[in-house]
DNA sequence: CAGTCTTTTGCAACCGATTGCAAAAGGGTC
DNA sequence: GACCCTTTTGCAATCGGTTGCAAAAGACTG
């Protein structure tokens, strides 16, 4: 019942224990060396003063605070609140704090950077499908480990990276249109400057071939997918097959499809990627990549672990697989 | 260019400016006494290292982190995406940190409590309309301030908070569909022991009738709002006007409806609480009371930064109204 | 220029922990 | 009990800042 206002110090708990601050410290550093009497009575003077070490003085001379920069620029999707809530549980887990930062036009990345480093970060994880892999060599120059999940995957990186390969997962969606019998392709990507855009483009006129049409949501928002089927329909020709770079943005082209009296699947198949919560709700029923973020999340985290232990390791690029939920927005294989 | 990869102390800086470390230090202290001519030497000398003070280190002297602890249980509820964004864009403009903490059966109200007084974090915020305020004055209790924000509304709190009195919504959304005509009304709530789900209900029942027939959804989520309003439908007499205490919850009880064959709003009305972003999407197009997230936001930083000052401050209760957002799940007045 | 008042400066103690080192204590053996 | 070896313990320095206090420097007056 430690009911007095001000923090109980490693002092007090020493003279309450009547032993030196040394084996008070000790006590509470797992692998130190303490005689089993000497913790018993520690625990007891620590139990009964309400004693919880300060983080700020231990991380001090340790140098480690177990906190981690969670950097952000996605707080509008949907799909990053399963990414946060993954995250926040697994960092917790680890015994790991998430310093969380909202990458904005006012708090950026030089910002976010020097904040990280004042607040003594052990390591950042930048959560992001549209920032540049340059974005979190900036941090590791910086000397914070770093990985950047749901980052363009390159075979040999120069910053550590967990997810899927957009390349590879825009050349399965064409593939899968194509063999559901979808003749004229289409993509409908997320906002232009953004890495997965470019990736998941590249992989589907890959296989769509370059004079597929291509249009651009603003940003990752039903309207946005609104507005940018509505550009695909009023161009000459509509396709009948669209991949969309987003669930959410799916959502939307979809919306602006049954406005404009199409039916789908049966005139115009679609196909997102990110697989939400939300796409699975049986008025929306989408049919996507999903992207496990689990996995991902997990291996971020180990990842991160290791590199924190050993900033020295090279940098590598972890893969995962997306997984093709097929759900209502393509029509059956016949 | 600091390409040293250990951290540039304030001792070195005053070495290069050949000052003493009081005078760097002053230099970064706002309002601090240093002449123009020193803080010129010291800024520059700061630049050309690329010296960031220690939080860790002036934290441990000032007893200020400028660390908000961020706790919150809802991870799960689109609505609160858009509240972690504001309220992170918002404590980043106040030069304030957000340390996450997800609650979970594992991550506790206790372990939460402690994990951020090891942090000596300057506040808390909890974000959650589920909680009630007896949780947050655990925090209170142990020295920490800490503001509520969409925490039951009372006249007399023993804790600061601020939000829309949930009594009062309920009312006036039984008032609504009265006043639309609709004659059975029915109230579909969130978990039962939810703080926002009594108290909707509470004002509901108080012009409805306590006759009125009552259903729960077991989290806020779709499935669950349309698993409650099956057994609303299951019900002997279903209702014709369906307040929802929450929108997924709504938007889930909708998709029962129209799974059913009925059709809102010509059948059945339906309005739901929050005002989520994806509550507009035009193809979900909820009538649904909104809180007014920015507002409540930033009286909570407002109220947590002046608590800091002034710990002693006695609780106050700051009450927002819930604005009616009028779309396609309830008939138009006639 | 001496005298007074204000501003600026550096010294040194302190915030709350950790840790290398040497001394003290404990454990075994003969 | 003397000896040696291992474990435990406390001292004191350290992490990177802040701040009260007294001395030094500057500003202003007559």
């Amino acid at each position: 019942m430690p009911s007095t206002k001000t923090r109980v110090t490693l002092k007090e708990v020493a003279e309450r224990a009547g032993v030196s601050r040394s084996a008070v410290s000790r006590t509470f550093t797992p692998g130190a060396s303490v005689s089993a009497s000497t913790r018993q009575l520690v625990e007891s003077a620590a139990n009964e003063l309400g004693y919880k070490p300060s983080v700020l003085a231990s991380g001090l001379s340790t140098g480690r605070t177990k906190l981690i920069g969670l950097v952000s620029n996605n707080f509008r999707n949907p799909f990053y609140l399963e990414v946060f809530d993954t995250f926040t549980t697994a960092l917790q887990n680890s015994d790991l704090r998430p310093l969380l930062v909202n990458l904005t036009e006012d708090f950026d990345a030089e910002r976010a950077q020097s904040m990280l480093q004042q607040y003594s970060v052990d390591g950042v994880v930048v959560a992001s499908s549209t920032l540049p892999p340059q974005f979190s060599t900036a941090f590791s120059n910086a000397g914070l480990p770093v990985v950047h999940a749901f980052a363009r995957h390159l075979e040999n990186p120069n910053v550590d990276t967990v997810g899927i390969d957009n390349v590879t997962c825009g050349r399965l969606a064409a593939l899968h249109l194509q063999e559901l019998g979808y003749k004229r392709l289409s993509f409908i990507g997320g906002p232009q400057t953004a890495a997965s855009t470019t990736d998941r483009q590249a992989g589907f006129l890959d296989v769509a071939g370059t004079d597929c049409p291509i249009f651009y949501a603003d940003d990752y928002a039903f309207d946005s997918g609104f507005d940018a089927m509505n550009r695909a329909i009023a161009n000459g020709t509509p396709a009948d097959g669209y991949f969309c770079g987003d669930d959410v943005i799916a959502i939307g082209a979809k919306a602006a499809l049954e406005a404009a009296g199409k039916s789908v699947p049966a005139d115009v198949g679609l196909i997102g990627v990110n697989g939400m919560t939300i796409s699975g709700w049986s008025n929306v029923n989408l049919t996507t990549f999903r992207q496990p973020v689990k996995s991902i999340v997990n291996a971020v985290i180990e990842r991160l672990v290791e590199l924190m232990d050993d900033p020295a390791s090279p940098p590598r690029a972890i893969r995962f697989e997306p997984e093709l939920i097929e759900r209502g927005t393509l029509r059956q294989r016949h």
